[in-house]
DNA sequence: GCGACAG
DNA sequence: ATCTTGTCGC
């Protein structure tokens, strides 16, 4: 926790001059019962199309237990490989969980982003902090906050469904991560990294 | 002290 | 996250 408090300063909130990014990398774990076993896969497509440019994923073993607020130290290191794995390097990084939506507002995006120095979005399908129901829509949204500070944002995704929270991680910043996750969310409620990737890691959990 | 608690 | 049958809806 010390270590997130101090790491937290140096988080980005804003997107670098020229920001267009045209390729995102959604990364993700698929564990196997309470073994250590674990494959993490990061799968980067193209934003335009959502087409699957370039993917990787590795086996690998965790002794770091999940503890809400400690998660980063539990997937990170494994998730840091599968991208090392890639052949190219991905403008955008999409994970599963917070940014800076996080009690010490550093969130696994947020360390995915300042490690590797990529810009990053936290995507989460639940959240801590309070919010109100966005609208049925597509595209709707409500803030989300805590003590006071907007910390990100509910976003519904696709027309009915249950909004996911989306996060400044590192060098963007909100309304951007909102319309990228928007734009990568085509035609089911996460966006199209965060499938591929899912699908990806636990095919490779069976397989190896 | 009690409940809640990203994946 | 993972386990796990039936069931509701397009």
């Amino acid at each position: 926790m010390a270590q997130q408090l101090a790491l937290a300063p140096r988080v980005i909130g804003h997107a670098p001059p020229g920001f267009a990014p045209t390729t995102a990398a959604g990364l993700d774990v698929a564990y196997e019962g309470n073994t250590g076993r674990l494959a993490a896969a990061a799968v980067c497509v193209d934003i335009a199309t959502g087409e699957v440019v370039d993917q990787a994923v590795i086996l690998d073993q965790t002794d770091f237990p999940y503890i809400p607020g400690l998660f980063a130290y539990r997937e990170l290191p494994s998730l840091l490989k599968a991208l090392a794995a890639l052949t190219t390097t991905p403008d955008l990084l999409v994970c599963d969980g917070q940014g800076r939506a996080h009690p010490r507002r550093f969130g696994l995006a947020s360390h995915a982003g300042l490690e590797t120095g990529i810009p990053s979005i936290g995507v989460g399908k639940n959240a801590l902090g309070e919010f109100t129901t966005p609208a049925p829509e597509r595209g709707s949204w409500t803030p989300l906050t805590d003590d006071g500070e907007v910390i990100g944002r509910t976003l519904r995704t696709q027309d009915g469904v249950k909004p996911l929270f989306v996060s400044v991680g590192h060098r963007i910043d909100l309304d951007t991560a909102t319309n990228l996750v928007l734009t990568l969310c085509r035609k089911y409620r996460q966006p199209e990294t965060t499938r591929a990737a899912d699908h990806l890691c636990r095919e490779a959990l069976k397989g190896g």
